[in-house]
Order: C-alpha cells, then sequence, then structure tokens
DNA sequence: GACGCCCGTTGAAGCGCTTCGACGAATGAC
DNA sequence: GTCATTCGTCGAAGCGCTTCAACGGGCGTC
C-alpha cells in the first residue's frame, strides 16, 4: 500500500554514484563536478527523495529543529504570541530549521528532555517570568537557548527584546512635548504584573521614571481587556489628558469606552498604544503607537540562536529600540480639534 | 565545557547488563524481572540519560513527532486556534508525542517534506479551505493525517469538526422557540467566507435551512473584529430581534455596539454566540452559546491520529454535536426586561 | 617525460537505538 | 530423572545518513 520509502543509497544507485556523493552534492560540503550534481540531482527529483530525518540526526549530530516554548495558557496576548511564532518559524524555515512546539506547562522538564534526547539543537523561550524556574535550567543545557524577553537574571543568557523601558518612557516624552502634564499607562491585566512578567513593569517603569524627569503626573492602571473593564478603568483618571495603552487586545475596547463617554480622540484625550502596527491601524482613529516588533524580534532570536549553535559569540541582551509612529490620536491637550 | 551525552552503552554498563536489556526495561517490550528492571532504571536516573530521539526514530522507525498545520496568517480567529494547539499539544504530550509547528505558508510542499523525511508520524491540520491544495497532497502521504475541519470533498480522509451547521441549527432553532421571527447572523469577515473555510459556512446554511423550517427570516452579515464594523453590521437589520454572533473577537463589539445604540441585552435583542465558554463569560451579559469545544477536537484530532497510525481503523467523519448553554442573553422578543 | 598536486569520487566506519533469534537456567509434566 | 517449556537476558544485525581517509586521474611544472 505504501511504497518503501527512497534512500541515498537508492539515489546513488539511480545516478551512478555512491551515496557520499550523493549526500556530499546535497550538503554541498565538497566540491562536486557540474555534471555528477546535475546527475544526482535529477535522481533526487525523479524518485522523490527525502533525507530520513532521524537518521540525519543521528549522524550529522544536528537534528535542524529549534524548540520554542510558548505560553499556552489562556489569557495571555494571543495575537502578540501567534505573531512571534510566525516569525520564529518563518525564520527558522529559511534557514532550514523546523520547529517543535512546547508550552509553558512542560516547565524545566519540557526543556530538559528535547534538549536532552538531541531532539533539538536549540531552544526559544517567550514570556519568561521574573522567578522562572525554566531560567537555571536552561543554563545547565546541553544546547543554546534565546530568551525573547528579559529575565530578572539575564547572566549567562541571550535575550532579545523590545527595550521597554525605553518604550515607556518615549511615550511620555512625546506627549510631554505635546505638552501634556496628566497621562495614565492602561497596562496589561493584573495577573501578568503579579506573574511578574518583564515586560509589563519595564514599561511602568520607564513610564514612571520620564513621568518624573518630564514633570508629568502619571497614573498606571491595569487592565482586562473587555469593554466594562475599560469604562471602568478609565473612571479614576479622569482628568488625564493623554492615555498609553499598553495593551493590545483593550485598545479597541479603550477608544470605544472614551467614545461613550463622549470624549472625542485626540481633541479631549491623546492615546497612545504600544501594540503592533496592524492593530494600530485598525483601530479609529488609527493610533500613534510603538511598535512591538514581533516580526523582527522572532527572526533575530533564531539568528542569534543559529549564531550561538554554529559557535560563533553573540551579544548577550540586545534590546531593540522603541520606534515611535505618529497618527492621528495625538494631539496637545486643551483644545478640541475638528475631525478632518 | 559539555559532558559526553549519556548513551545506552554507558547505562547498560553501569547496570551490568545489556543494551538490549536496557532498551527493553524502557520500552516494556519484553518481560524484565523486577530486579532488573530497578537496576536499569536506578542507572537511568543517577546517568541522566535521555534516550536519543534521531537515533530512537531511525532504528525505530518512528519519531514520536506529529505536525500540526496551523494558519498563522494574520486576521485568523487567533485565540481559538490557539486553544486547538493547546489541546493538540497536551493530548499528543500525554501519548508521549511532541509536536511540530507546521505553518499555512508552507502548503503541500511543506507536509510533503515533514512527512517524506520520516520527521513525523502523522499530521493534524487545521482551518482546511474547500479547495485546499493540501488535501489531495494528504491522500498521497505515507504518513496518516486528520483534519480538524471538513473539506468540500473529504473521501479517503480522517476528519473531526464541530457540526456547525447543526450548530446554526440549533441556534436558529432556540431563537424560534422563544417566538423570535426575524434573526441576522452576524459571521465571519467576509474574506474567511470567500476563502471558502467550512466551518462559516456550513453554519451560515445551518442557520438558513432551520430558518427556512422555523419560518424565521434570516440575513447573514459578514463581520470584521472591530467596534465601527460592528456598529455599520447593525445597521442594515435594525429590525432583528435576535443576533446569532459566530466570531468571537466581534462579540464583545456586538454588544458594545448594541448598548451604544441604547438597545439593551435580552430586553431589546437576544444574542447568541457560537464560541467558548470562556469567551461567553467573559462578556456583559453572559451570552447564551453554543460551545466550540477546542479542547475535545484537539484530543479527539490526537487520537484518530494515533489510532491510524497503529493500523487501527477509526470512523472517516466525527462531527460533535453542538451543546447550547443557556445563560442571561436570549429573551422572547418584544418585551423589555428589568435587569437584575 | 617524470613527478607531485589537487580535484572529484569512493568505501567503510560509525552515530545510538531497536529488535530478532538464540541461549542458559529454572520450572513443570510424566 | 528426563524432556519440553517458559522466562529473562544477551549478541549482533541493521535502520539511513555523514564524514574521514584514501585513491585514481588529469593537470601543470621543471
Amino acid at each position: 500500500m505504501t511504497p518503501p520509502p527512497v534512500t541515498i543509497a537508492d539515489v546513488a544507485r539511480h545516478a551512478g554514484v555512491s551515496a557520499s556523493t550523493v549526500s556530499y552534492v546535497l550538503s554541498g560540503k565538497r566540491a562536486i563536478s557540474a555534471v555528477t550534481r546535475e546527475k544526482v540531482l535529477a535522481s533526487v527529483r525523479v524518485l522523490g527523495f527525502h533525507p530520513h530525518a532521524g537518521a540525519r540526526a543521528l549522524a550529522g549530530n544536528r537534528s535542524n529543529i529549534i524548540a520554542l516554548a510558548l505560553p499556552l495558557r489562556a489569557g495571555m496576548n494571543v495575537p502578540v504570541v501567534m505573531q512571534f511564532a510566525a516569525a520564529v518559524v518563518d525564520a527558522a524555515r529559511s534557514c532550514d530549521y523546523d520547529v517543535l512546539l512546547v508550552t509553558a506547562d512542560e516547565g524545566a522538564a519540557g526543556l530538559r528532555r528535547v534538549a536532552g534526547s538531541a531532539l533539538v539543537d536549540g531552544l526559544i523561550l517567550m514570556d519568561v517570568e521574573t522567578d522562572d524556574e525554566r531560567v537555571p535550567a536552561l543554563r545547565e543545557l546541553s544546547r543554546p537557548s534565546v530568551l525573547i524577553g528579559l529575565p530578572a537574571d539575564p547572566a549567562g543568557l541571550v535575550c532579545v527584546d523590545l527595550d521597554f523601558t525605553r518604550a515607556g518612557e518615549v511615550c511620555v516624552e512625546h506627549l510631554a512635548a505635546l505638552g501634556h502634564r496628566r497621562v495614565a499607562l492602561l497596562g496589561a491585566p493584573q495577573a501578568v504584573y503579579d506573574r511578574g512578567t518583564g515586560f509589563a513593569r519595564r514599561t511602568r517603569e520607564g513610564v514612571r521614571a520620564a513621568a518624573a524627569r518630564c514633570g508629568v503626573e502619571a497614573y498606571a492602571v491595569p487592565l482586562e481587556p473587555l469593554f466594562p473593564a475599560a469604562m471602568a478603568a478609565l473612571e479614576p483618571i479622569g482628568d488625564a489628558t493623554a492615555l498609553i495603552v499598553h495593551n493590545e487586545s483593550a485598545l479597541d475596547h479603550v477608544l470605544t469606552a472614551l467614545r461613550t463617554l463622549g470624549r472625542s480622540v485626540p481633541g479631549d484625550v491623546s492615546v497612545l498604544a504600544i501594540c503592533p502596527d496592524d492593530v494600530a491601524l485598525a483601530a479609529t482613529p488609527h493610533v500613534t503607537n510603538v511598535q512591538v516588533p514581533a516580526a523582527a524580534l522572532g527572526r533575530l532570536a533564531v539568528e542569534r540562536l543559529l549564531a550561538r549553535h554554529d559557535g560563533d559569540d553573540v551579544p548577550a541582551a540586545t534590546l531593540l529600540p522603541p520606534a515611535l509612529t505618529t497618527r492621528l490620536s495625538c494631539h496637545p491637550p486643551g483644545r478640541a480639534v475638528r475631525q478632518f
């Protein structure tokens, strides 16, 4: 019923060369004459040869798989996680790597398992918490790893992330320059802060630091991504003239809540978001935002990982500078603006 | 720097037995005396032995990995996809399988690659389109596959899904029983219908069929998951007394839009959703819903796949019957209800 | 014209595991 | 007491690939 699988020996026979020649053609690790190469490639095509992944991993001592540890728990900022995942898969595939999905539930044991069994050549972790049990485990693994995020103690680890502290500062500086003196940070759900997730806290610290520096009064309010929660969150900060929303699932709800309260954007309130560009552009009006560069970070993580796997050394931490894109949702305070 | 990996031979030596005995202890495929077993297991523990995945795959002719093909494209109903992914990973892990992430971008070639190279023992596909190029490819693969969803021509394939046709019918029947005579289906974004995604169309057909049968007038409107889109969608269906929302990302926006228009739920309009329970419970008021059983489907897909891999034969298609949970958002039409 | 070199190719040795067939010891039947 | 069985263990073969060392033939050099 199923045809017997094609092996490298079949290809070799068909092309009239040895198996090692086929291997060298495919890997390019040795010079092969053009004529032989073509013969071999033709046979590969004709026979539909796919090298056996297990055999390759065994002999070559590399599986060409990387593990991606994702927080699949409910309540995560799901679309952004997906963007990261897509970026990682994309970047990995372009380097001929596949991606093994590992959930955070499996914890450190799961990482030890996939690394210890040589199932993967390296690991990428997302959403690492301040006191994540997996962080010490990573240091003892026989495979390299890269974190997307910044744990409390990044010693001995390679991390990439957006510079959220700076992002918080940039937001405040932008608003301060426009003349705002009272701003509110609408952040992640409370649970995310409690969990000690780095990016949420760092943004908050950046906001506070820049506010102090710029003579701006700053509130910080956690926020569930639901309309009633957005309404409730706006209550205690009624006098803020600008909002920084660091919660992409809630952005639209915040805008709706403002509309419901009869406060126009940017006429009465300026709104600034830390979110992916597509979210900022899907909102009405288009929201000035600091981009969360999921694609760039995913790609960078893969690059760093493969570089480490090849024995190159790489910077311990790379924090991408935030980029603020001005759109239609921010204005100086205190003067209503006509919409065009 | 990195200690040399522990092999089965090391364990055998340490335990004073042969390598095959270790293998049999670990696989349980042959009777082993209790005393030997304990000795071996102790050595495994002491040495921290993890069998080499590649070697195991090569010798055992099974990788213990399944591929999960996900639509990582933007605009998908992301949280539900995540729920499915989590369920699949969970179920797979509980059977000692790992999950390889394959994106829809890779298309049929990607599936051929992972199956052809024996990287995976089987494949699970989500979000298959009506004329998906991958469907014919699946039939020729040397590995079993299971679809979550129902393609136009499921011949020769194993599929599991919610019975969305029936779900649409159940919604209309429920509303008809309450006395509603004009209902509107607020569905997926237009692009999803255009793409020919099965579940969206089947729901619509179910709604239409049941409406005709029950003497109910039914509109069907596609819907983007944004507040302004929700507002716009409500306009042409102002006289409907009940809404069926089959778009979980838009549910909250629809409720907000109704509130904005001064129409109370369920006083003026009944709202019924096809969505996961947690989404229905997060809304205000809690929304009567037909559950999308992501966890059950994910688990079922894995079970079916592994059964096929073991050579058992399994039903070609399994459509789970929809379950409607009555909450607070539906009432008979035409009489405003006081909120308690 | 002989020598050494390099290029393209090959055979063979593993990589670490599973599994088959075989073997010795212990057990039960008669 | 002998013979057939069963049980627990072992040795060896082999899964399909990569890679090393080696080899033969063409070339340039003197």
